[in-house]
RNA sequence: GUCCCCGUCGUCCAGGGGUUAGGACGUGGCCCUUUCAAGGCCAAAACACGGGUUCGAAUCCCGUCGGGGACGCCA
């Protein structure tokens, strides 16, 4: 067989949604994995509900994730374009040919709501299902026999005799084009699934062009997917039942099928299929809260694929090496932020300095909090070495305690800021009483004369003041952590110390001793 | 309702005729420790149920139950 050709197909009326970005992500790993094309397709063929905004927004949450394209919107490429909205005229010359060859007819019902007879349907789904419809109502109905048990459309207008066909024409009825299903069943071989055979009765002869000229998806997606030689369809279990009309699509086209693979679906925690009202569903949205874009490929990869063994954390690399379709496996996923979390956690603990550096200077920039303002109590003030050093040393020294580039902001605040805010139960907790005040003095005394101030010294001063005061070391450590930053947490308190530098400790020690004076 | 898909710890996955049913997240405990994390160790925690087939079933078959999805001139 030829290259593999792929393809991630959103319809922009929406934000890119995890289910999306993992179903991309598996189309992106295959083609990676065998060298072959990923198409990105946009379907904005219901032009009521996209949005160019929305395009956008997909687009920048594939980039983020790093799944790039080679074929679509800014990228080109030979099977272009790349909109659906833009393809309009190839749907409706292949709708004509099918009504041409007999495989579809023109249709003058209209929707259902446009229909003053009610819906020219053998049965009406939602109605039975909430309580209406018996079957002798469903076998009454002038042309309604239902085919099989299923409520299908009752294909009056296959019925049409030409004259009929000629009076609404005549009329200005507007038309449809709907596909003639024929009788028996319809199966295909799906790659995670095996085989999965319909029978033709329960199948509906679908609408493949709407009265506007607009083409419904079955049509725009075979029409696309042959046009774009694409091989390999991979997408949500959802598309089962969609997937019979598609393949009969292909045969009235004389066309070869694509190898369809149905890949299971990600719930929320209550088992139904994720939703906003799950809380936090788009990309962007995990991206806003310092997620990192690798992580969230790694988490998702491995919701709803294995690759066969125990390993956990893949880097993009890694990933594209181990994956294939039969470690895909067969039931939905419940989406699962604290697992995610971790992936986040971990992928932070492994990344190059330099790297973690340049991710999270921005969202400094971007909190006012770097680059720091020049002053005498500029952290970077008496630092050896150019500052973006300085913020190397910073984020070693929050890295083990950060679960989200978020962390780094709200962790690094004390040490980018010039005036500490002081949590006032730490306060009360470890600065209230005399003797903690009075320890934290001599800690301020040491401070001020142990040389060199690095931590390699701090430790030992502090450790043996405390042993000349008759206490443990803790009874030092506290009031002074919570001294210079304001919390009961912080990294370990002499790293923290050399780091902020004597002036800056002194200073911290004199203001916190005063606080409550 | 009809059709389709699915069913191993709370969750994500491994296993797939003979295993003490494995790993991870989370949870609990212990260790480390100046706090908080991280890290290390330990623990609790699952084969939906009922029939077959078989010497032997979590694994194969059937049924039941349960869950999900689809039934639009949405995609």
């Amino acid at each position: 067989m030829s290259t593999p050709r792929l393809r991630f197909a959103p319809s922009p009326t929406g934000y890119l949604h995890v289910g999306g970005a993992r179903t991309a992500l598996f189309n992106w790993l295959y083609a990676r994995k065998t060298g072959g094309a990923f198409v990105l397709r946009i379907e904005d063929t219901d032009v009521e509900r996209s949005s160019a905004d929305m395009v956008t927004g997909i687009l920048d949450g594939m980039r983020w994730l790093g799944l790039d394209w080679d074929e679509g919107p800014e990228a080109g490429g030979a099977h272009g374009p790349y909109f659906q909205s833009q393809r309009l005229a190839r749907y409706r010359e292949l709708a004509e040919q099918l009504v041409r060859e007999g495989h579809a007819y023109y249709c003058y019902c209209g929707t259902d709501k446009e229909r003053p007879d009610g819906p020219a349907f053998a049965g009406d789904a939602r109605a039975a299902a909430s309580g209406g419809g018996s079957a002798a109502d469903r076998e009454g109905g002038e042309g309604g026999t239902p085919r099989g048990e299923s409520w299908t459309y009752d294909r009056r207008c296959s019925r049409l005799t030409p004259e009929e066909v000629a009076a609404r024409e005549a009329a200005g009825a507007p038309r449809a084009i709907r596909f003639r299903v024929p009788e028996g069943e319809t199966a295909f071989r799906d790659l995670v699934h095996g085989d999965i055979t319909f029978d033709n009765a329960h199948i509906e002869d679908f609408v493949a062009l709407r009265s506007d000229g607009h083409p419904t998806y079955h049509l725009s997606v075979v029409a696309d997917d042959i046009d774009m030689a694409i091989t390999h369809v991979v997408r949500g279990d959802d598309h089962i039942s969609n997937t019979p009309k598609q393949v009969l699509l292909y045969r009235a086209f004389g066309k070869p099928l694509p190898a369809f693979a149905h890949v299971p679906l990600i719930l929320g925690p209550d088992k139904r299929r994720l939703s906003k009202r799950h809380g936090a569903t788009s990309v962007t949205e995990y991206r806003r809260q310092g997620y990192l874009p690798e992580a969230m490929m790694n988490f998702l990869a491995l919701l709803g694929w294995s690759p066969g063994s125990d390993q956990e954390l893949f880097t993009r690399d890694e990933l594209v090496a181990a994956f294939s379709l039969e470690g895909i496996s067969l039931s939905n996923a419940v989406f699962n932020p604290e697992k995610l979390e971790w992936f986040s956690a971990q992928h932070i603990a492994r990344m190059p300095s330099p790297e973690l550096v340049r991710r999270v200077e921005p969202l400094l920039e971007e909190a006012g909090l770097w680059p720091v303002r020049p002053g005498p109590e500029s952290p970077v003030a008496g630092a050896p070495g150019p500052a973006i050093a300085w913020l190397a040393r910073l984020v070693e020294l929050l890295r083990p305690r950060a679960k989200r580039l978020t962390d780094f902001v709200e962790k690094g605040r004390p040490f980018l800021v010039e005036h500490i805010e002081y949590d006032a139960a730490a306060v009360q907790k470890y600065l209230s009483s005399p003797e903690a005040r009075a320890h934290l003095a001599a800690v301020g005394e040491a401070c001020a004369s142990v040389e060199p101030f690095a931590a390699a010294a701090l430790e030992p001063a502090i450790r043996a003041l405390a042993g000349s005061r008759g206490v443990k070391a803790g009874a030092l450590v506290h009031p002074t952590r919570v001294a210079v930053v304001g919390r009961a947490e912080s990294p370990g308190l002499f790293e923290v110390l050399e780091l902020l530098g004597r002036e800056r400790v002194l200073a911290r020690i004199g203001r916190a001793l005063r606080l409550g004076a």
